[in-house]
RNA sequence: CGCGGGGUAGAGCAGUCUGGUAGCUCGUCGGGCUCAUAACCCGGAGGUCGGUGGUUCAAAUCCACCCCCCGCAU
């Protein structure tokens, strides 16, 4: 009920004076879409106060075609945080003087607002899903600082934490950034780095950095916006990228060698699923390990080399072998492998694709 | 009105077209065999077939509407 108006602080905040120059709230707006971005919206609002949120619009998505809007836009609505949903953010102009102008129409309420709460002290950028321009960078005392979800420079671009899981990467990380003109190239604040769990997904991963990247940006913020912490230059010789996601990247070759099949199947789940064929129907493939016990040397790819009530062991490339543990059929839900077995007879000898 | 699949015992499925005794694999319970078992054998329990209405002597099955789940596309 009273979470509107709660522009002016509580008063009573005059108390220990840990940082000296940090009695006012510093201005942030916060640009970010998905799952990923919410804890880091969450934590911002709770430890600095959030003035405003920018994310993608909504728009028709799923089965019905039915309007969606961003996580980040639930979230902010719950933190009763002004929301603004851009169509497009790029012909935003900056004038020191003048102060924010330009964009196209869908963008004038959020520059209207950007004007209101101006100075601002730092545009906070986790996963939005569009380039930076040029105008926000100079729009912002400390310009627009970055979440991303690697260890920089590697995995710069869309999707890296799928592209860690598939590189099999040993540890991935968070990194706070400073955003410049290029794709992830800024300089670095601070990197946090987190073990991969052996049969990590893209799921637990992507969990599990999106909290660590709450975490890292709340603590490191405080000495960004005093300035004494210095971002250091990405070693571009080092930079590898992580293109977006695309469909031909969660579909399954046979042909592949089973340790890599695990790793695609790892960075495929739980969204979009690996895919593969199983007499004549699509089939998503969600977790999957290499076996020894089973040689599948002579085997064509794709037979299925072992089957009884608990497990389904399939050939793969090299003569390596895939057991499958979780998977789904067209219309169907997710199935463990004993569960999919007691419904859909398998023999040994059919063959996958 | 984007295209499509599905809801039958605790789980996964068949049966629906061609209405007429509720079936399979697993789990569960009881018993047996075994040094042993996610092994094997014998026996039992467990279902108002998603909901409502309609057609019919008779509906899981045909018709209408509703609820819920999922695949593709994006």
């Amino acid at each position: 009920m009273f979470g509107r108006k709660r522009k002016s602080a509580p008063e009573p905040q005059t108390d220990k004076g840990e940082t000296e120059g940090q009695e006012a709230k510093p201005t942030l707006v916060f640009c970010g879409t998905p799952d990923f971005s919410v804890p880091c919206l969450k934590l911002l609002h709770e430890t600095f106060g959030v003035a405003c949120v920018v994310s993608q619009p909504d728009k028709p998505v799923g089965r019905g075609m039915e309007m969606a809007s961003p996580a980040v836009k639930d979230a902010a609505n719950e933190l009763s945080i002004p929301c603004f949903q851009p169509k497009s953010i790029k012909s935003i102009k900056f004038d020191a003087e003048t102060g924010f102008g330009g964009g196209s129409a869908s963008a004038k309420p959020l520059i209207e607002h950007l004007n209101k709460i101006r100075p601002i002290d730092a545009f906070i950028v986790v996963a939005y899903g569009k380039m930076i321009p040029r105008s926000l960078m100079d729009g912002a005392r400390c310009g627009v600082l970055n979440v991303h979800a690697s260890l920089l420079p590697r995995w710069r671009g869309a999707a890296p934490i799928q592209s860690a899981v598939r590189a099999g990467d040993e540890r991935s990380g968070v990194s706070i950034m400073q955003i410049d003109e290029g794709l992830d190239t800024g300089p670095v604040f601070t990197m946090k780095p987190v073990a991969l769990d052996p049969r990590e997904n893209t799921g637990s991963l992507h969990d599990k950095l999106s909290t660590l990247g709450a975490q890292l940006l709340c603590e490191t913020l405080p000495r960004i916006l005093e300035g004494t912490l210095k971002p250091a230059p990405q070693e571009p010789a080092l930079a590898t990228h992580a293109p977006k996601w695309e469909r031909e990247d969660a579909v399954i070759n046979w042909n592949d060698p089973a340790e890599e099949l695990d790793r695609q199947i790892r960075a495929c789940a739980p969204r979009p699923g690996a895919r593969a064929n199983f007499r004549g129907n699509p089939i998503k493939i969600y977790d999957a390990q290499p076996i020894q016990s089973y040689a599948g040397i002579g085997k064509t790819p794709g037979t299925v080399v072992k089957c009884d009530k608990h497990s389904l062991i399939v050939a793969a490339g090299g003569g390596s072998c895939l057991e499958l543990l979780r998977l789904q059929l067209p219309g169907k839900r997710p199935l463990d492998i004993a569960e999919f077995l007691a419904g859909a007879a398998v023999f040994e000898g059919e063959v996958l694709s």
